[in-house]
DNA sequence: GTCTATACGAAGATAGAC
DNA sequence: GTCTATCTTCGTATAGAC
């Protein structure tokens, strides 16, 4: 148990460079020969152990979904105005911190519907938008969606110019002006 | 002259059933061959008109860039204040008008730099962050590019639940509060 | 000039040998 | 568990009928 089953290498090893391929060039843009040989296995190894592409990605995603389903869970938990704050803040550090993938995000959202995979995103997505929201108006909702595109949008584009500090603090001040 | 040319009826036709697939769809998810079958031709008689499939994408898109880039015109010599006012109208404007083929560029953003026919989208998205910020600060320049964003992504995602009225005061309202 | 027919390489995915 | 071989469909390219 301590030491890592064979089985679960090349499943790992997988999962490590389609991280690494999906945040440079895509998630569209990456073959899953491109996986395959950065693994050091075939396209069909890479199939054995994810269902398809899709499955690929839906594990990459896995763990920034689990911490924000978990930051939801907590924030919800809260009062009212300190469910924003905590969501406002969690969700901006969550976005800094995997940038890199939320590029794959924004490929992939005009599509996302098609893929079962990555259901549970979706729904993540409306709950954060009530939580930002922090109230059941329409309007204050849309703001927040409107904030939680913003965001998408800002850390993909400028993950490049902007160290994590800058990039937080302006995702926090422009969520801020627009849920207030 | 009056009549339609029968050179242009066929390629106007790809076009429009392009436009329609592409808000449908996606561009990733539509193939020349679900255009050519909508416009009741062969793939290839796609690509006689249009030399690639990026080439369809481009000439759909070209109304709304040309738009773009005349409201970037028209705003560029106006005093500065002015010019914001104008820039934030006309661009939702545009947005809202154009919103099912929003999607699609949102879709394309991230490989956007790999279409050479779409290079000039990619400038006017610079000039009009400028433009919308008001100022050469960068910090205002990134809420304006966080604006664009959250405009994109709104006018996605919920273009089936809000008529165009309300998607234009939400997006313009939304805007204001990040701009001052 | 306008189109159909056909072919090519690469993609995601599956079947079966080892 | 990993491979090779194969299938289908994609985007693209070209040859040639009308």
């Amino acid at each position: 148990m301590a030491v890592t089953p064979l089985r679960e290498r090349t499943r790992r090893e997988i999962e490590q460079q389609a991280i690494v391929l999906f945040s440079d060039k895509g998630y569209l843009a990456t073959s899953l020969q491109d996986i395959a040989t950065a693994a050091g296995c075939s396209k069909a190894t890479v199939l054995y152990h994810f269902t398809s592409k899709a499955a690929v990605l839906a594990s990459v995603l896995e763990q920034p979904s689990a911490l924000l389903a978990a930051l939801l869970d907590e924030a919800s938990q809260l009062p009212p105005a300190e469910a924003q704050e905590r969501t406002i803040n969690g969700f901006v550090d969550l976005g800094v911190q995997f940038r890199g993938l939320l590029n794959v995000l924004n490929e992939v959202i005009p599509s996302v519907l098609e893929i079962p995979e990555l259901e549970g995103l979706v729904a993540a997505g409306d709950r954060l938008a009530r939580l930002l929201a922090g109230s059941d108006d329409p309007e204050q909702i849309a703001m927040a969606e409107f904030a939680i595109h913003g965001l998408l949008g800002a850390c993909r584009v400028e993950h490049l110019q902007y160290t994590e500090e800058q990039l937080r603090n302006l995702c926090v001040k422009a969520t801020r002006r627009l849920l207030t």
